[in-house]
DNA sequence: GTAAACTATGAAGTATACTTTATAGCAAGA
DNA sequence: TCTTGCTATAAAGTATACTTCATAGTTTAC
């Protein structure tokens, strides 16, 4: 599979995908090269750029998955250990939401008096 | 309260704190000014900055908070209109988080039911 | 066979989210 | 009072994650 191939069926950039073989989020297990150079990605590039863009959208870092991916680097374990971690961090902040979402029927029911969680809040004499 | 006291209680450089006030994600809400100058926290930036930081870990830019902090300047005959809005828009980063979770579990199922989701695979011919 | 379209590389540029530096005023203890 | 430590601002610097550019070889369509 060519490039813009891959490109086009995990919605990334021809740069993004290159970028990412150059850091060593595409190893090169996924790639060879043609008689002319050009390369030639296994078609389970697509799922292997699909798991990185969900755990880049959920806040890992180049790095955190650079650690997922090294071979000796990180256990199975691990994986599902910071997977679960995150998942944690998420459930927080589901709850504050949840709260500031309280708050909010709160005024609506009681008249206003303060904004919600991310809101407006009086300054009181210390 | 303090800068420096912000800072240890909510676990953020000083440099943080300043900057989010710049860019907007501390509005003045939530700062006074002492006699020398020296900026006066109310007590509820601590639950705002946990908020802020706790979207940062999950993937939301700077950006992302923003449009969920403004909108609380607006004019007060409308205020529970604003207020429902607001509850919209909690909502619909609910929504996300949900999203973002069950990608999450998705990833944990994928690297139980396939070798590994960030595996080794031999390139097929095509 | 030639122009358009695709591939390659390395290097420079960009956006975001901070951090550090430089300079200076204010505060509290010895 | 002097020194240490906290505060302030503006501006420059840094790390991360890409993107664009310059240049050049390859393939495809006409």
């Amino acid at each position: 599979m060519k490039i813009s191939e891959v490109a086009k069926m995990v919605d990334l950039p021809i740069s993004t995908i290159r970028y990412y073989e150059k850091i060593g989020i595409i190893t090169d297990d996924y790639i060879r090269r043609e008689q002319n150079n050009y390369r030639d990605y296994a078609l389970e590039i697509t799922h292997h750029l699909e798991v990185v863009k969900k755990c880049l959208a959920v806040g890992f870092s180049i790095n955190d998955i650079k650690a997922m991916i090294s071979k000796n680097g990180m256990s199975k374990d691990d994986q599902t250990r910071i997977i679960k971690e995150k998942i944690s961090e998420i459930e927080e902040v589901q709850k504050k939401l949840e709260d500031s979402k309280e708050n909010l029927y709160d005024i609506l029911e009681l008249d206003i008096t303060c904004e919600d969680g991310f809101g407006k809040y009086k300054l009181k004499d210390t």
